[in-house]
DNA sequence: TACTTTTGTAAGTGAGTGTTCACTTTAATA
DNA sequence: TATTAAAGTGAACACTCACTTACAAAAGTA
């Protein structure tokens, strides 16, 4: 038996988690199912992690990290906000595809709506990337690129509608997909609606 | 102990099934508290279906006859393009926000994709709102009340998101909402987008 | 009234769940 | 080299799951 620290094999874990989510499915998803995937006993993933719910907040958290903090460069940068806007779509597509798991466990987690530690670490990441469009949104308009009489809590509500419909969609039609062309045409339509 | 009518159970059964998943969520949709909710033992549950599985199949025919086959007499009535769309959005929107467990079950078990005939029910009633709306663009576009070059695909996955983006916020926030300023507000976007 | 069918119940099945336990192995340090 | 703490084991825990069985009682039919 292999034996290495906590911190590798939680890196382990949680990597488990999102191959299972998205090969196997939600359902599949046991401590079971988690242990024979790293390869190791039931036992010592408990070594690890207090509890199941814990691996799983664990695991949103390093999405906030990964993707929201990257996001949050995007939307503080200089680029020019049309720019901006559509960098920051791409951005959010590519990791939604790229790590379909964490979309699933975000989505059937909020569903399930049991419980209120997930579902507010979900709400806090929701919110983050409002207030980023937001953001985005507002310095267009403050720079004349953008129409004024625009309802930006409605836009990024349109906006937030894009990533949650792809997810269904990529889970249904379990298909290729291509991102580039998909942001391409979603930025079309976005730009008609803010332009003056 | 009170005898019904197998359909009238069905009927019960199919009902207690979105009560208690819009009221405890659908890790609590056990054949348990089925039974319960319906006053019934769970044997009389398997009395009048197969299995859990094709109840939750029944009720998603349900779905489709209920809100489907509206939207439909929407989509094929006489009323003019713009009018024709706002109608179809705030039925949808309405049936969404009064039907809650419904949508839950939809995107849920969408995103457990275990089982492929769930998944088929899910992408036939996904796909026939998406023709009915392509039907109502084309529509607007052959009647000159809409712009010729737009891509009718890339609208139709912009307007899916709203009810999807939509039952998210609803689970996460679970608070009142306004549905009639949201389908205007929303309706307001879609035009901008749309109009010549 | 007598017989069959339908609808119901209570108790039970085995498999699966997350979690804990006493215990063993490993590796670094005193 | 001996000690110690971290990491791993696998069986067992209490529980839930969807589903089945054996049998009773009501309803329908003759």
């Amino acid at each position: 038996m292999i034996r290495l620290s906590t911190k590798t094999r939680q890196a382990q874990i949680k990597e488990a988690v999102l191959e299972i989510i998205s090969s196997e499915g939600l359902s599949k998803l046991s401590t079971k199912n988690l242990a024979a995937k790293v390869g190791v006993s039931e036992g010592a993933i408990y070594r690890h992690f207090k509890s199941k719910k814990n691996i799983l907040l664990s695991v949103i958290e390093d999405v906030y990290r990964n993707l929201v903090v990257n996001q949050k460069a995007i939307s503080e940068s200089d680029m020019i906000p049309p720019i901006k806007l559509f960098t920051f779509l791409c951005k959010q597509i590519k990791y939604l595809i790229n790590n379909k798991g964490v979309t699933i466990l975000l989505l059937s987690q909020a569903n399930n709506a049991n419980d209120s530690d997930l579902k507010n670490k979900l709400l806090e990441i929701l919110i983050a990337q409002k207030e980023m469009i937001i953001q985005i949104v507002e310095e267009g308009i403050n720079k004349g690129v953008w129409d004024k009489n625009l309802d930006c809590d409605a836009f990024v509500t349109l906006y937030m509608g894009i990533p949650a419909i792809l997810n269904i969609e990529l889970v249904l039609n379990k298909g290729t997909f291509n991102h580039e062309n998909f942001c391409n045409k979603m930025f079309v339509l976005l730009e008609r609606i803010l332009k003056m």
